[in-house]
Formats: C-alpha cells, structure tokens, sequence
DNA sequence: GTCTATACATCGATAGAC
DNA sequence: GTCTATCGATGTATAGAC
C-alpha cells in the first residue's frame, strides 16, 4: 500500500547513475559500475534508459539546472551593489564548494564542446533573453546608470567575474604545482578568493573616491 | 649520404601523433589514425613508442614547453609594470590564439587530473623556484615597493589575471551560449578582451590617482 | 520487470614472419 | 625496421528465458 516507501528501481539507476558521472565524468563512467550500485545488471539499465547517452543527459539535466538556478539566479536583488557583487562572488564559490562534482561535468562538457549545456539551453531558455537570466548583468547595467560605478562593458565584467570565480578550482590541479592549498574544501582559500576577487573589482569600478574629489 | 633529407620513420610518427593529440585529446586520439596519417601501421607505432600513453607524453611535453616558455617567460622585463602588465595580457592571449590547439591539451590534463603538466613539472622545475617562473609576480612585488600599484596579493593577483585571460576561451562553447562571437579567431573579440582585462586590472592597482590626491 | 548469456564493436598491444 | 595477423580486454547493447 504505501509504494512511496519502496523506492523505484528507475530512481535507484538514476541515482547510481548521478555518483557514478559526477565521480568519473562520462568517459570514465562504467555502465557495469551503475548497474552494481544500483544492485542491479546492465541489461535493466538499456531497459530503463535506452544508453549510456541519454542516461547521462537526464543526469546532468538534474544536476546543470539545480546548479545554474543556485548560482545565477539566486542571489538577492534589493542590495547595493556593492553588497549584491560581495554576495554574487561568494554565492559562486560556495554554490561551487557545495557542489564540487559540477567541476567534473564542467570538463567534460568543455571536451565534448558544451553540447549537453548547448542543447539544454536551447531548449529551455528564449535566445532573446538568454542575457536576463544573468541578473548580474542587469545589475551592472543599473549601477551604471545610478553612478554608483565607473562606465565599463557590462559583459566583460561579468565574463571576468566569472572566470575569477571558477577557472581557479577548475584548474585547481595545475595550479596547485605552484601553490599548494588551492583547495575549494579549504575554507580560508575560498576566503582568501572571494576577498581577492570582490577587492579587485571594487577598486576598479567604484565611484565613490572620485565623488569624494570632486 | 644526405640523410638529414629523408625524414625519419620516428618524426613522421610523432608529427602525426601530435596532430592526432591535439585534434582529439587523449581519449579521442586513435593509434590506428596516427599510424594511417604517418603512411605506416599500429605494430610500428608500438615499436617507437611503448604505449599510447608514453607516445602522448612525448608529445605533450614539446608543446607544453614551447607554450609555456612563449606565454610565461617572454614578456620583457624591463618595462614599467604598467605596460609589462599591458603587454603580459597581450602576449597571453595572442599566445593561446596562435596555439588554439593547447585549449583541448588542457582540457585533457583537468580531467585527468593534471598528471603530464604536474610530472613534467616535477622533473624539470625546482620545487622551491617553481614561483620564480613565473616573472610576473616578482613584476608585481617590485611595482608595490616601488609604489607604482597599491598593497595587493601578488598571487590572487596574478591567478585573477590568468584566470581572465584563459577562461573565457577554454569555456568558449559554454559561453558562446549567451554571447554569438566569443572566438580566438575573432580578433575585434580579442581586443576588447585583452582591454576589459587591462582596464578593470589598472584601474584597480594604479596608485597615481592617489599620489595626484596627496 | 528482471535476469543470464552473449553478441558486437573498438582499441591497444604483441607475436612472429620477413 | 616493417609488416600481417591476431590476441585480449573492455564496454555498450540486445536476445530471449523466466
């Protein structure tokens, strides 16, 4: 009677499924290690979900579009934006420490030229208004206009943000040859980031100091 | 007797494994493509090189010294920090467009957890001179002596810099999703590129407003 | 729905003749 | 040094019984 308790062995494959491409990403994924997982045989997998492909698909749909509303969106919109800048990098970096496999996925994606990203977001996002979901750079775009900062291209900044926020711990082990703690589990790392990233772009883009001249 | 005119079996294996690698990476990278390219079969490959693995190793070296001596070590050393700065980003990014190639190297290293860069470095490079390396940060220390930028991070600053300079080629596919001519080939992309990094990096560090002020 | 057994393809690697 | 032939491992996918 109560079917909920029993959990469905589609939930159990996709589970499995979801540790197994977070930890191997999809090249090094093995069919054969879900099915075990799942306590199950590969034969059921093909039943469940036709392939490999198209399991993987339905697992990274999950996992992108859990991440990308966590990260992008999320942040809170009333702050300055100081305050909202300060929160939109830390936001990032946590949402990235909390969810470290995403790098994994983030890597095969960039070998496999983005194409489960592409396809995701063409289906489910308006190309007109592919921009509004980055409520970064509407933001920009109104400190501007507040005078709050500097005249600067919205997109590159926000492109550099980004890319300050996660190249470091994508890349974590490369550079870690040259420093050792490069770490997203190290708590004072991820501080040290954050502080660095918010203190060179606000020095950049402020207005304050020069109001302040004038 | 002019033996320097008949190319060796061994050149033409690497020369075509190389191109194989840097079309595919690693795991797309076929033994028996690299063998057709060079005009000879597998069994050979496997005569000159043990494994794929070794043959890839070879390979990657040789590309990975030429760029990293062309990007890190080249920029002179004699300019004011400001324009070393100007021109460090310049050469970075040029660098990588005329080695597009090296995007898909990297690629492979991340997810293989960086294991030819990091064994390459550890035979090559002294551990404790691994940052002398890296000019740019001596660069940085002196510009702050000599009170030409503010107190900062060297290394954040330097890993800010490098993070902006590559990430948004490496992620090129996934950012293309948003903005249609983010292109190493796209010169006019390159430009505003290597200009959003300069103006957001000087506008931030340059203490002369300052000094003007006192 | 679930299983066993196996087909089928791919690839790296090697044995052995020349 | 170079070749042909083939091994052996791995991995996805499916046929067919229960």
């Amino acid at each position: 009677m109560r079917e909920k308790d029993k959990i469905k062995t589609e939930d159990k494959i996709f589970d499995s499924a979801m540790k197994e491409f977070l930890e191997k990403g999809f090249n090094g994924a093995r069919m054969q290690a879900i099915a075990d997982e799942a306590g199950i045989n590969k034969a059921l997998l093909h039943y469940y979900f036709k392939s490999k492909e198209v399991l993987y698909k339905e697992v990274f749909k999950k996992v992108f579009v859990e991440f990308f509303n966590a990260i992008i969106i999320k942040t809170d919109q009333s702050l300055s934006f100081q305050a909202y800048l300060k929160e939109f990098i830390a936001n990032y970096i946590d949402k990235l420490a909390h969810r470290q496999e995403m790098l994994k996925f983030m890597i095969w994606e960039l070998e496999n030229e983005a194409k489960s990203i592409t396809e995701y977001i063409h289906n489910n996002v308006d190309a007109q208004k592919t921009a509004s979901n980055f409520p970064i750079l509407k933001k920009i775009d109104e400190a501007k206009r507040a005078g709050e900062i500097r005249e600067i291209d919205s997109f590159h900044l926000f492109l550099n943000i980004v890319s300050m926020c996660i190249y470091p711990f994508l890349a974590q082990n490369i550079v870690k040859n040259i420093v050792k703690n490069v770490d997203l589990n190290n708590a004072s790392f991820r501080q040290q980031r954050k502080d660095a990233i918010f203190d060179l772009v606000w020095h950049s883009i402020k207005k304050e100091e020069i109001d302040a001249v004038l």
